[in-house]
Order: structure tokens, then sequence, then C-alpha cells
DNA sequence: TCCATATTTCGAGAATACTCGAATTATATG
DNA sequence: CATATAATTCGAGTATTCTCGAAATATGGA
């Protein structure tokens, strides 16, 4: 069910220690972070982050892999942009006109970013 | 400060009768609706909605003005607009190919709906 | 003014979420 | 195998959130 994942995706993110995490691991890309680099980056206990992370995993909105003693976690933007792609549809649902400042912003900005951002 | 308006939007929205409020409010544009025939529209208690009518009021997802005896609300897209705009900034800080897809998505579609959404 | 309607506010109870210290699991290395 | 490192799980305490019945506020009409 669509809506429940948004559900969760939205309240994953609607926790302040959550949302920090999740624009961390969005700033370091593919690559991602050791869960210990990101308590030590936002200052949170390790065990704490762990519940944080594990949440964040449940709603899709990071993965996790084994690295050797650490386990890197990295943002998956598949969910994001499911997330966004709901809110918008969500949005425009029935009343397009509504949202055209939403899609004329994404359009536009730097040309040299069009089609990307 | 731009992140807490992103979290108390999230916040707000990731709460299912939130997120069904908004979703309603959404689908009756501009007009809007009385307090009441939300509450009926979703069979919650009155008292109860009115409790979460001020959340996303709080938020700045609606707007809510009395008219006569009902106060009507309406979603507020200037908000929704604001919301997926950081999530999309946030996404692609730093690594804009990694959210193309999004953008991909928005501007893709049925045609006659480009410009739009 | 009196009454009905619409909504909010108040107060309390139950459930959920957040945080932390301590203990546990998993991996690597000497 | 013993030890150190990395992360998670467990258990408890506190705080926050959600829901509801009851009471209060605001508006419109007889």
């Amino acid at each position: 069910m669509e809506k429940n994942e948004a559900l969760n995706a939205l309240a994953a993110l609607g926790q302040e220690t959550r949302l920090d995490v999740f624009r961390l691991l969005v700033k370091t890309g593919k690559e991602g972070m050791t869960a210990g680099a990101v308590a030590d980056a936002l200052e949170v206990l390790p065990n704490t982050l762990s519940t944080h992370l594990a949440a964040l995993s449940r709603s899709g909105l990071v993965a996790a892999e084994r690295a050797g003693r650490s386990i890197q976690y990295r943002a998956n933007l598949d969910t994001m942009q499911f997330l966004v792609t709901y809110l918008l549809q969500d949005c425009c649902a029935g009343h397009p006109e509504l949202c055209a400042p939403i899609a004329t912003l994404v359009n536009s900005g730097d040309p040299s970013n069009s089609g990307s951002c």
C-alpha cells in the first residue's frame, strides 16, 4: 500500500536526529558512512543512533551493508524519489494548476543543471 | 530556520489521520472543507480532528478561515512546495546525478500535463 | 434573549517514542 | 584463542503523542 510507505518515510524524517542522519548520508553519496562515523559527526550515542538508523532502514530511506567490522549506511534515493512523487501526486490530484509552481521550480534554476535537478 | 519548517511539516504529515486530512483538503482545492465535513468524511471525532487540524495549521500545511458558524480549512500548497523543494535540495546537494530520476519523473508524464505537474 | 450548531479547549488515560547505560553479537587481529 | 573494535539489542525511565468525554467558546437564527 503506497500510502503506508509514504507515511513511514514521512514519520521517519519527521524527527530531528533522523532528518540530520539522512541529510548527512545524502551528502556523502553512494559511499555512505559507517554508523560510528555518523554518530561522531552528529554527536549522538552509538546505541541511540542505531535505533534511528534502524527506523530509517525500516522505512527504506537508508540501506545498510557490512564492511568488515563496520556497517556502511547510505541514503536510498529511490525511496526519496517515491516520497516526493507521492507528495506531488497528492498536490496535483484534481487540481494540477495549484501545483504548477512546484514543477516550475524543479524545471527552472541553473540551466547547466537542467535535466538533473 | 528552514530545517525546522521542513521538520514540522514532515512530522505533521507523518501521522495517518493528518496525512488523510491533508490529502482530502488537497482534493477539494481552494474551496476547502469545514472542520465538520472533514470529521464526517474521515470518521474522526470533531475534537480529535480539531487537534490534528491545529497541528497541520501550526506547520503551515493548512489555513483556516471562519465562515459563519463553520471554519473552512484548505491545504496550503505553498508549504508543500517548500517541503518538496527542501527534500529535493537535500537529495541533490553535492550529488545531482543521483536525483536525476526525480526531476525526470516530474518533467515527464502526460504531455498535456506538461508545465503543471 | 434563548437556543441550536460548529468548533475548540481542557483534563486524563493509554500508547508510543526517545534516550541512556549495560550487556550482547559480530568481526578482525595479535 | 584472547582481545579489541563496531554495532546492535535489551531494559528502564522520561517525555511526548494520541484519543476521548466533558465543558467552554463563538456564531447565527427564532
